[in-house]
RNA sequence: GCCGAAGUGGUGGAAUUGGUAGACGCAGCGGACUCAAAAUCCGCCGGUGGCAACACCAUGAGGGUUCAAGUCCCUCCUUCGGCACCA
C-alpha cells in the first residue's frame, strides 16, 4: 500500500476544524422562503459548572439530526442558550461567597467552550440567557400581559413551601409531597402568592395531545394527562337542616341513593360556625399535617362528625357530616357524598365509624348482602333502592339521575380538573423579578410597559442565609407608585425559573427584537419540529411550555399552538448500573474523556453504544473500540488516498468480482445508513452499517484498488462514507475529505444517494425447511422465481432424503427468503 | 392496587411487514508480525452431544394460533417507569 501511516492526532484535527468552522461561520442560518426549514432545538442547560454525560449524550443526538437535515438540504436551525437564573447560583454564592452573576456567567463561558469542543453545530448568534434584563424583560412583560387578562392573580392559599430551598413550591414541582430540587418533604403553608392562571387551559392542554399522537413518547402524553385529570361528573346541591345549600361534586351520580354521610374537608368555610371543641381541636390537628401526611396511603382516613345534617335533594335522607382529613378544599366544592356500598374508601370510614351502608347498585349474577358484603361493590350492575330508577343499569342511570337533576334545578352537570394553577412566586433571589407595585392607597399596580425591565440588582450582600437579599434592599424596594406617585414597595418576590423556559425555542427565533418576537423570524421557524431532552420535564417544563405557547398564540404573538411537533425523550447515561452521581462516585467527567479520545470518539460512543431513547451504560472499553474504528478508517483512507479521484466512480465498466461485491456493500450502506437516521433515529445500527462496510474494505486485496476499476470504486466509496460519517464524527471525515483533496466543506455537501439496482445483493442464500426446520441451504441468484425455489427444494438432496416415501402436502415458499414443505 | 414499557449469548445491543435468532461492538480464545511486548492485521466465539458430517436444545416461565413465533393471543413471574384517596 502507497503512503505512510499518519498518526491520528485527534488533538491538532479537532481544533483545526473547530476553528475552520467558527471564521466560516458554518452554521449559522437565514430565513430564507425558499427553502423549508427545520427547527432542531435540545434542551437548554443550566449552567451548573460544567458539562455533564447527560448533556453530551442529549446535544449529540441534537446534532446528528442537525447535521444530517442539512446535508439533506433543509434549511436548519439549531441554536442553544442558557437556563441561567435558578437556586444553585444561589446557593453556591451563600457558601463562597461569589455574587450569583459571577458563578453563572463564569460557568456559561466554560460550559460554551465546553460545547465548542465537542464540535456541535449550533448557531451562536442566537445565543440567549434567561438571566440578561434583555431577556427577562419579556418574562415580565408576558406577566403583565397576562395580569390584564385575569390570568395572572394573587391569591392567599394553602401553598407548598419547601425548608430546605425556602421558597414555595408548584404543585407539579412538589410531587408526592417532596420538592423536585431537593428532595425533602414539603409543608403546606398559608400565603398570598402569585399564580398562572394554568386551569384555564386544562381542555386546551388535554386537546392539544391529539396533533401530538404518534409525535410525541406515549408515556409523556399519558404522564400529562393524568396530570391535568379531566373528569366529568354532576354538582348536586344538597341542603343543610337549615336550608343553606351545600353543594358537592360526584362522578358517580349513580349512588346518590346510598348516600348515608358526607364529608367536609377541614378548610372550607362552612366549619368556621362550629363551636363543638372536639371538632375545633381535630380541624387545628388536621390542618397541621403535611399533605404527604394527610394523603399518605398508609395512614388510615381521620375524621369526626361535625353533628350537623345533611338533606339529600333525591330522596330527603337526612344524614351525618364528618370533617375528613382526606378531603381537598381545592378539588370540586371541598365536600363530597360518600357512599360506603360502592366506594372503598367511604367503605372503610364507615366501618370505622359505624354509619350505615346502604346498598344502590346490586351484582346481577350474584345478589350482594349488605350485611356481609366484605368490601364495597364498585363494578357494573343494576339500580335498586334507587327510587325511579331501580332496574336500570348503573351506567344508563348516570345519565338520567344527571337529567333528572338538572330539570328539577338541584344539579348540574360539570368538568373537573385535577391540575392546579400554577404558583410562580418564589421567595428567592436569583431569578427575575414580579414587575408588581404595591402601594398604601392604590393597592396592586403593575410597572407600566415603559418602565420595563424591572432589573435584578446584581450588586448583593449575602447573609450568610437562604433569605432574599433583596429584603434588605430599601433602593430596590421603595418605589413611587405609577398611579398616585406616592411612595410604594416593589414586590421582592421573583418567578419560577420555569416561566424563563416556557418561551424561549421562540425567543431564539429573533434574540435581539425590539418586540418579544420578530414576527417574521418568528413565522417562519416556529414551531420546534424536534424537541429533544430527558423525560423528567413531562410535566414539569412540557406542560408549562406548551400553556405559555397556547396564551402567546391567543394573544396572536405566536403563530402556532402547540410548540414542540416531535419530541425525542434520550435515556440516561448509567455506569455501574446507576445514575451517575456525585453520591455514588460513578461520575464519568467528559473533559478527561474528550482529553484521551478526542470529541469524535465521545460522539460516536454516544450514538453506538444504545438508542437514544434507551438508558446507555458507560463502559471505557466500549470508547475503545470507537476510538479504534475511527483509527481504522484514518489508516485505511490515509494509506489509500493516492488512489483517490475527485468525482471518480465506476461508469458501466467490467469489474473484478472483489470490486463489484464492494461496490454493492457500498449502495446497501448508504441505502441502510439512510433509513437508519432519517426514518427510525437509530443511530447504532446506522453506525453498524458503516463498521461492516470499513470491516469489508479491510479484506479486498490491496492489489485491486491499483487498477483503474479499482481506483473508480475507491473514489466512489470514499465520495460516499465521509459524507455520512460526517455528522457522527464531523472533525476526522473533514480531515479526510481535506487530505484526499477535495475543495468543498464536507458538510456542506449534500448527503450521498445510492443506485437502487446497486443496493441489492446479486445473490442470495435460500433456505429449504421440511416441517419448519431448517434442512439446507443454497446460494442463488436474486431474482430467482418462486418456480425455480420450489424445483431447487424438492431436487436438493438432504430434502429429497427426508421427504423420501414421505407424502408432500403443501410447498410454501416465500420469494428471496425461503421454501417450507409441509410433509405428511 | 391501577396503567404503561421491557425481559434475547459472558456483555452493550441487532433482527423494517410473522420467514435463516444473535448484525455491529466489547470481553474471551487462537494465529500472523516482533528478540519480546504493545499496537496492528487475520480467524474463532449461544448451549449440549459427536473426530466429523451432523443432530438436538435455545429469545423470562407455561400454554395457544400458524406451514413457520423473539415478533401475534392467553396465563404467570421478574425488572423498570408513571399514577395512587381528585370524590
Amino acid at each position: 500500500m502507497a503512503g505512510h501511516d499518519r498518526e491520528y492526532n485527534f488533538n491538532e484535527v479537532e481544533e483545526k476544524w473547530q476553528k475552520r468552522w467558527e471564521e466560516s461561520n458554518a452554521f449559522l442560518s437565514k430565513k430564507d422562503s425558499a427553502r423549508e426549514k427545520y427547527y432542531i432545538l435540545e434542551m437548554f442547560p443550566y449552567p451548573s459548572g460544567r458539562l455533564h454525560m447527560g448533556h453530551v449524550r442529549n446535544y449529540t443526538i441534537g446534532d446528528i439530526v442537525s447535521r444530517f437535515l442539512k446535508m439533506k438540504g433543509f434549511n436548519v436551525f439549531h441554536p442553544m442558550g442558557w437556563d441561567s437564573f435558578g437556586l444553585p447560583a444561589e446557593n453556591a454564592a451563600i457558601k463562597n461567597n461569589i455574587p450569583p452573576f459571577k458563578w453563572t456567567s463564569d460557568n456559561i463561558s466554560y460550559m460554551k467552550k465546553q460545547l465548542k469542543r465537542m464540535g456541535f453545530s449550533y448557531d451562536w448568534t442566537r445565543e440567549v440567557a434567561t438571566y440578561e434584563p434583555g431577556y427577562y424583560r419579556w418574562n415580565q412583560w408576558m406577566f403583565l400581559k397576562m395580569y390584564e387578562k385575569g390570568l395572572a392573580y394573587k391569591k392567599k392559599a394553602p401553598v407548598n413551601w419547601c425548608e430546605t430551598c425556602q421558597t414555595v413550591l408548584a404543585n407539579e414541582q412538589a410531587e408526592g409531597g417532596i420538592c423536585w430540587r431537593c428532595e425533602s418533604e414539603v409543608a403546606q403553608k398559608e400565603l398570598e402568592q402569585w399564580f398562572f392562571k394554568i386551569t384555564d387551559y386544562a381542555e386546551d392542554l388535554l386537546k392539544g395531545h391529539d396533533e401530538l399522537v404518534g409525535n410525541w413518547p406515549e408515556q409523556v402524553l399519558t404522564m400529562q394527562k393524568n396530570w391535568i385529570g379531566r373528569s366529568t361528573g354532576l354538582r348536586i346541591n344538597f341542603r343543610l337542616e337549615s336550608g343553606e345549600d351545600f353543594p358537592i361534586y360526584t362522578t358517580r351520580p349513580d349512588t346518590v341513593f346510598g348516600v348515608t354521610f358526607m364529608v367536609i374537608a377541614p378548610e372550607h368555610p362552612l366549619l368556621e360556625g362550629v363551636k363543638d371543641k372536639r371538632v375545633r381541636d381535630f380541624i387545628a390537628r388536621i390542618k397541621n399535617q403535611s399533605m404527604f401526611d394527610r394523603m399518605s396511603d398508609e395512614k388510615e382516613k381521620e375524621g369526626i362528625d361535625t353533628g350537623l345534617k345533611i338533606i339529600n335533594p333525591f330522596n330527603g335522607d337526612i344524614v351525618p357530616l364528618y370533617v375528613g382529613n382526606f378531603v381537598l378544599m381545592g378539588y370540586g366544592t371541598g365536600a363530597i357524598m360518600a357512599v360506603p356500598a360502592h366506594d372503598t374508601r367511604d367503605f372503610a370510614f364507615a366501618k370505622k365509624f359505624g354509619i350505615p351502608v346502604k346498598l344502590v347498585i346490586d351484582n346481577p349474577k350474584s345478589p350482594i348482602d349488605v350485611n356481609t358484603m366484605p368490601d364495597a361493590y364498585v363494578d357494573e350492575g343494576i339500580c335498586v333502592n334507587s327510587a325511579q330508577f331501580n332496574g336500570m343499569t348503573n351506567t344508563a342511570a348516570i345519565e338520567k339521575i344527571a337529567d333528572f337533576a338538572e330539570a328539577q334545578g338541584f344539579g348540574k352537570r360539570e368538568v373537573n380538573f385535577r391540575i392546579r394553577d400554577w404558583l410562580i412566586s418564589r421567595q428567592r433571589y436569583w431569578g427575575c423579578p414580579i414587575p408588581m407595585i404595591y402601594c398604601d392607597s392604590c393597592g396592586i399596580v403593575p410597572v407600566p410597559e415603559k418602565d420595563l425591565p424591572v432589573v435584578l440588582p446584581t450588586e448583593v450582600d449575602f447573609k450568610g442565609d437562604s433569605k432574599s437579599p433583596l429584603i434588605n434592599m430599601d433602593e430596590y424596594i421603595n418605589t413611587v407608585c405609577p398611579k398616585c406617585k406616592g411612595k410604594a414597595k416593589r414586590e421582592i418576590d421573583t418567578m419560577d425559573t420555569f416561566v424563563d423556559s416556557s418561551w424561549y425555542y421562540a425567543k431564539f427565533t429573533s434574540p435581539d427584537s425590539k418586540e418579544i418576537y420578530d414576527w417574521g423570524e418568528v413565522h417562519y421557524w416556529m414551531p420546534v419540529d424536534q424537541y429533544i431532552g430527558g423525560i423528567e420535564h413531562a410535566v414539569l417544563h412540557l406542560l408549562y411550555a406548551r400553556f405559555f405557547s397556547m396564551v402567546m398564540n391567543d394573544m396572536g404573538i405566536l403563530p402556532t399552538r402547540e410548540p414542540f411537533t416531535r419530541l425525542l425523550t434520550q435515556g440516561m447515561v448509567i455506569k455501574d448500573g446507576a445514575k451517575m452521581s456525585k453520591s455514588k462516585g460513578n461520575v464519568v467527567d467528559p473533559d478527561a474523556i474528550i482529553e484521551k479520545y478526542g470529541a469524535d470518539t465521545v460522539r460516536l460512543f454516544m450514538l453506538f453504544t444504545a438508542p437514544p431513547q434507551k438508558q446507555l451504560e458507560w463502559s471505557d472499553k466500549g470508547v475503545e473500540g470507537c476510538f479504534r474504528f475511527i483509527n481504522r478508517i484514518w489508516r485505511f483512507i490515509n494509506r489509500n488516498s493516492g488512489l483517490y479521484v475527485a468525482g471518480g466512480a465506476p461508469e458501466g465498466e467490467q469489474l473484478s468480482p472483489a470490486l463489484e461485491s464492494i461496490r454493492r456493500e457500498l449502495h446497501l450502506t448508504v441505502k441502510a445508513v439512510t433509513y437508519d437516521i432519517q426514518e427510525r433515529m437509530q443511530y447504532n445500527t446506522a453506525i453498524a452499517r458503516m463498521m461492516e462496510l470499513v470491516n469489508a474494505l479491510y479484506l479486498v486485496d490491496e492489489k485491486e484498488f491499483s487498477t483503474p476499476e479499482g481506483k473508480a470504486v475507491l473514489s466512489e466509496v470514499f465520495s460516499k462514507l465521509l459524507p455520512m460519517l460526517s455528522p457522527f464524527i464531523p472533525h476526522t471525515a473533514a480531515e479526510l475529505w481535506d487530505l484526499l483533496g477535495n475543495w468543498s466543506q464536507l458538510h456542506d455537501l449534500q448527503w450521498p444517494d445510492y443506485i437502487e439496482s446497486l443496493a441489492k445483493r446479486d445473490e442470495i442464500e435460500i433456505v429449504f425447511q421440511v416441517n419448519g426446520k431448517i434442512r439446507a441451504k443454497e446460494q442463488v441468484s436474486a431474482d430467482i422465481s418462486k418456480e425455480e425455489m420450489e424445483k431447487l427444494a424438492l431436487a436438493h438432496e438432504k430434502v429429497r432424503e427426508l421427504t423420501a416415501n414421505k407424502n408432500v402436502k403443501k410447498v410454501i415458499v416465500v420469494p428471496g427468503k425461503l421454501v417450507n414443505i409441509v410433509i405428511q
